[in-house]
DNA sequence: AGCACA
């Protein structure tokens, strides 16, 4: 199917992701990725032969998933492209909100079910003549760099920060940003105060602290302002 | 490429 053709999921369908990397912390990052979109109620990853590399992300609302499916589409996830859609169907977790829900048996034996009633009426299933040639020209093409006028930098493994209190220091920007996996170092520039850089290894994570610490107040007067550093 | 949740 077209992935354009999948109607609107408060569940988002994410493939292409690396399937070397562990369960549980795939399911973190996602989690730490997306929230910046709306409120998380679940994220689903198996590693079977047939499903790694892919995992489902439950929002609580269609908007926030649709935003999650524009804006991240394409975003470099441990350096590789995340392809999103919206899920073909609906999670059971919010099956289960909205009472809707039939245990796993049960959903089995109705597919069992179903499938002898296809083969038993031996539909040929044949229809559809040329109606798939529209799609691959254009994957609605979106350079890194664009208009460059005041748009965001392209996720870097670098973030800048600004807005920090004149008197801060490195080490207390450490404590702040090492808490977050894949931390490599703060740097600031004596000549230049109020700003900082923060290396991460790779983009994912720096995007994750990111997202954490944006607008953390130092003090009142002074939300810090995150973006990722220009290459 | 691949659409599950136990």
């Amino acid at each position: 199917m077209l992935s354009a053709d999948i109607p609107p999921n408060q569940t988002v369908y994410i493939k292409n992701l690396d399937e070397k990397v562990k369960k549980e912390e795939l399911k973190r990052s996602l989690y730490a990725l997306f929230s910046q979109y709306g409120r998380i109620l679940d994220v689903v990853a198996l590693k079977t032969e047939k499903l790694r590399g892919q995992a489902w992300v439950v929002f609580s609302e269609v908007t926030a998933a649709s935003s999650a499916v524009r804006q991240m589409q394409n975003f470099p996830f441990y350096d590789k492209p995340m392809r999103i859609q919206y899920a073909k169907s609906k999670s059971d977790c919010v099956a289960k909100v909205d009472g809707t829900y039939v245990p796993r048996e049960k959903k089995k034996r109705q597919e069992e079910k179903a499938e002898k009633k296809r083969k038993a009426e031996d539909t040929p299933h044949a229809a559809p003549n040329g109606a798939s040639a529209q799609n691959n020209g254009t994957p609605a093409f979106r350079p890194g760099k664009a208009g460059a006028q005041d748009e965001a930098a392209a996720p870097n493994n670098i973030l800048f920060i600004q807005n920090l209190p004149h008197d801060t220091v490195s080490s207390m920007l450490q404590m702040l940003f090492q808490q977050f996996p894949g931390f490599r170092e703060v740097r600031m520039i004596e000549a230049k105060p109020g700003i900082a850089f923060v290396e991460y290894s790779d983009e994912t994570h720096a995007s994750i602290a990111m997202q954490n610490l944006q607008g953390f107040k130092i003090t009142p007067l002074h939300p810090m302002t995150i973006s990722y550093a220009k290459k």
